[in-house]
DNA sequence: TACAACCTTAACTTTTACTTAACCACCAAA
DNA sequence: TTTGGTGGTTAAGTAAAAGTTAAGGTTGTA
């Protein structure tokens, strides 16, 4: 099957060209100029693998969009922001909103591709492969079947959520999990969240293999150190 | 069982399309790409029944690690070595250290897959499948046709319940069982399970073998002790 | 029928896991 | 220097899961 992309942009010549691209490469591509309600139904129905989102949309804000693409639709795509805008701060917005990657504009298609490439393709758990319950990283192997965490001949045991916390690191290695997104893929609901509870599973984890497992990235929220 | 593939290998674009072909074609398949003391336990522990070798690693001899794999760590999977060196003297070293099949590159991974695919089924342990009726696992004999337990010249017996019990687990040593499947393969529903009825039979076991034999893993399930 | 072995249930206890609340530390902006 | 935001830590409260025991029912067999 080919991997779906969907790019979500104003009309320009070179997002058109860049849609060609794509498809020669061999991406199946949907292109959305415009936000409306029907939009996200079909996304959802698409279910594509990548979503290329334009920070500045003529009547929406990017990071918007994809916080209610992530959080609100629960739809399972990396998303992609594009911007011309380079600051930190609003980097860290785009990841609290849950993107997965943040590329600075402007950028030659040919490297823009590249990227694409890699996330869908090197992205080592990315959903194609996420059948595989055998994941692995700096020394842990993580057997989601078994219920287990090997470093080495050392065979750890974790409770379940912070085995759950744990697994969701793994999907993604370098990605960072927002908290929010951290309590809506593990407690399923973004309501009466205000605790310290992803704070002290996190804490128990790193009690159990090391402060130097799980980053904590200020600001934004955590992933695993690489 | 899904049959387990370590891949030793430097991270390259085709060492990771190959790790998606194998996981596609039903295999779990861990990707290992430096090797360093724990390397060798990691493996120990999985015991994956063919290991894909890459001859020329960064920091290493691709025919020494065999050599380590199976002489020293006495590791039983089938070990395959990949490498562009086609001589015969090379060839010799390799079968010298224990490899069981040497595979010149470049190979296309279709053919590449055939041939992995031929060597595991040739292999012993794909008559783990069968309907042996002697199983062992830590000094335990399980002999499923005469209803009897085997502990050095002790000759346990077990009411049928928690024989059948044993043997579920026996099935596969490693395995967790959650309630649910427990309850599924024994009792053959899954209508009004709501008691202690496991609990209680695990209690028996324990009881007639020892605390040590059944593991209890929280929120998952139980297992054989390992 | 009488007995023993076995299975199941119910009531209760213990253990473990999860969540919350309170407090602390750090840093940066006012 | 104060204030607010963010993350870290701890302990205590609460919930859930598993363990234990005994009683009662069932089944098979002498």
């Amino acid at each position: 099957m080919q991997p779906k992309i969907v790019i979500i942009s104003k009309h320009t010549d070179e997002q058109l060209e860049l849609k060609s691209l794509l498809i020669k490469e061999g991406f199946e591509v949907l292109f959305i100029s415009e936000i409306n309600k029907t939009t996200f139904d079909l996304i959802s129905n698409i279910s594509p693998h990548l979503i290329l989102l334009e920070m500045d949309l003529d009547d929406h804000d990017g990071i918007e969009v994809c916080y209610q693409l992530k959080m609100e639709k629960k739809i399972k795509a990396f998303i992609v922001i594009n911007s011309s805008q380079s600051e930190d701060y609003v980097q860290i917005e785009a990841f609290k909103a849950g993107v997965d990657d943040y590329i600075v504009t402007p950028i030659s298609n040919r490297v823009l591709i590249k990227k694409i490439n890699a996330l869908i393709k090197r992205t080592p758990f990315s959903t194609r492969t996420n059948t595989n319950t055998l994941m692995t990283h700096k020394g842990l192997v993580i057997d989601r079947e078994s219920y287990t965490i090997l470093r080495g001949s050392e065979k750890i045991s974790l409770p379940k959520k912070e085995f759950e916390l744990l697994c969701l690191f793994f999907k993604n290695p370098h990605k960072i999990y927002s908290r929010n997104e951290i309590y809506l893929s593990i407690w399923n609901n973004l309501e009466n969240y205000n605790s310290r509870i992803i704070d002290v599973h996190i804490r128990k984890i790193r009690e159990k293999l090391g402060d130097s497992v799980i980053n904590t990235v200020k600001g934004v929220g955590y992933q695993l150190a690489n």
